[in-house]
DNA sequence: ATGAAAGCGCTAACAT
DNA sequence: ATGTTAGCGCTTTCAT
């Protein structure tokens, strides 16, 4: 494969003059840069970006550490982040946490050896030890979709607390008064940020006794397992909060199971719908977080961050989530039994 | 950071030393390796993969260049090659083509300047531009989902023709003598294999001129678009063949509308469904694509093409379709009229 | 079992 | 507007 020096023979020029013709950098006559272009077309030269990040200390690699990049919520998320980077030149490597610590720890490993210029962090564990990890080592960082304890960073998410606590408004409005909320570990903050909007709603309508609080993973299983808990209990729930897709997905299963209709016996909200192009008839009324949205200025913030262009600390994005009233929600039953 | 330099004097030994243990190459006493060890911990140093990769021409980096990374299909085979490749000290960087072309040829661009060692491509032009500039560029190559034309390649892909023949068959023996077929571009072979298989089938039940073949993209709004025009024909079809999961959507849509039931008034089978965790009551009889496996397969045989165990040729992993049988098909009815 | 020297391909820093 | 020199951090090659 032929190198500067090979282009800057043919072109009978320093190869500095090729460095400067490929970067743009620097007074190039037009006669010159045409010289360059020429021999860079007849070698079919190609620049060496590990040479380039070994000298210059610019990768121009961006990480993306997302939970499961199998749930469409984080799919979208990434395209926002794969098409802000495409524009600003820079590369995005995924690395799937699975909700797992020790595979966040092994992949920020990866991510410094890799010299990879930022990272945007979905962080899998209740703490902070990867934001730190990767700050010693020099690396900007975005936390993304969920807020890290006891420590400030860059943030992109979307307002959990405040979707939570509509969504809950608007069952309470149908007049159900038993409402279960089935969520993530309580160690992740959109799942204990969607609990604190849901109490927030119960004890504005006077009804804080009335909680049913659920945790379990955001997967179908929770879901299903929850909801026949829930079920079987004495106080028996008129509508379901589920706080991801998934765990919807679970809700309804176990509804089926149980020959109950939605939203005749029970009611049903969720957050996070899957994208249109996989529904036949959208049914749910979700709270939708603007995934690709959140990727987008996700990655716009790590790249302002990396060329020095924020000096005023941390930064936080806090996108609004959007209601859609669908037929899973309806009003209350006259009498359960 | 530290580097191998400081390490060495740290541990009172040559770089090389550091280098020997850090990758467990050639002899070290094991108090050598404890001693520079302890340095290594002492001093938090991470190996500097550019460095790395800059003299040894190895950069264990593989790519995965797909049409996009949205549709569950492709994001099952990415964790398959994600889990493969982490096994093997791969990490892997993903690519959307957008079945774009010059978007795949920025993309190959990108990764020979990266200098990864192979590529798993899902070609978006029905052309061999890409494997040979990769070839030409001496990066190692497997060819993914769909064959190219007038190249042999590495290559795993699944029975397209067999699947979709299968299907076919499965309708004609339920009645069904206008079977439509919807499908994706006519320069991508999965495309064009499946209209082989239900060609087919067609001809071994004496049905060759009943052929409705209905050409377009790989989503949803081909399926709806096509499925209009067909029901407005003449030869109204009593059943469809959406030759993938977008197009199957985009057919059932268009039948809501139209006011027409599945299967009573027309039955519907599917390349591709959703991953179980996204549907509440699986539906569609559909042949399903081992999508994760195939993944895991093309990953593995490059990583060994990539180590130079492979030596006859090219290798073809060519992996079955499963049929499924639900609730969308059923006998074609006495007269439609 | 360990080390010395050299160089991978590029660009920062400093000329001119 | 262009060039010279040096070195990024590592491992290959060749000693010892």
């Amino acid at each position: 494969m032929p190198t500067v020096l090979d282009v800057a023979r043919v072109a009978g020029v320093a190869p500095i003059t090729v460095s400067r013709v490929i970067n743009n950098t620097g007074y190039i006559s037009q006669e010159t840069r045409e010289k360059v272009e020429t021999a860079i077309n007849e070698l079919g030269y190609v620049p060496n970006t590990l040479a380039r990040g070994l000298r210059s200390k610019r990768t121009h690699a961006l990480a993306l550490v997302v939970a499961d990049i199998t749930n469409p919520y984080f799919t979208s998320m990434a395209r926002g982040v794969e098409d802000v980077a495409g524009l600003n030149g820079y590369t995005v490597i995924y690395c799937n946490t699975d909700e797992s610590e020790s595979k966040e720890d092994k992949y920020a490993n990866i991510l410094v050896q890799r010299q990879v210029d930022g990272v945007l962090l979905v962080p899998a564990g209740g703490n902070a030890k990867t934001v730190r990890y990767l700050d010693n080592n020099k690396i900007d960082v975005v936390v993304l979709d969920r807020r890290v304890p006891e420590r400030d960073t860059n943030l992109v998410c979307s307002d959990s607390e405040n979707g939570a606590r509509e969504l809950t408004e608007l069952l309470i409005n149908l007049g159900h008064q038993r409402i279960a909320i089935i969520t993530g570990p309580d160690n992740v903050s959109t799942s204990t940020d969607r609990v604190v909007g849901y109490r927030q709603a119960l004890k504005a309508a006077g009804l804080p006794a009335n909680e049913q609080v659920y945790y379990g993973g955001f997967n179908q299983q929770t879901g299903y397992e929850s909801t026949k808990i829930a079920m079987r209990s004495s106080q028996k729930p008129t509508a379901i909060f589920a706080a991801n897709n998934f765990i919807l997905i679970g809700v309804v299963k176990a509804l089926r199971e149980l020959k109950m209709r939605v939203p005749e016996d029970v009611s049903v909200v969720g957050f996070d719908d899957f994208p249109e192009s996989m529904l036949i008839e959208p049914f749910f009324t979700v709270a939708i977080q603007p995934a690709y949205e959140m990727g987008k200025k996700a990655a716009e913030l790590l790249i302002k961050q990396i060329n020095g262009e924020i000096d005023e600390g941390y930064q936080k994005i806090i996108l609004p989530t959007e209601i859609i009233v669908r037929r899973s929600t309806g009003p209350v039953r006259a009498s359960p039994e």
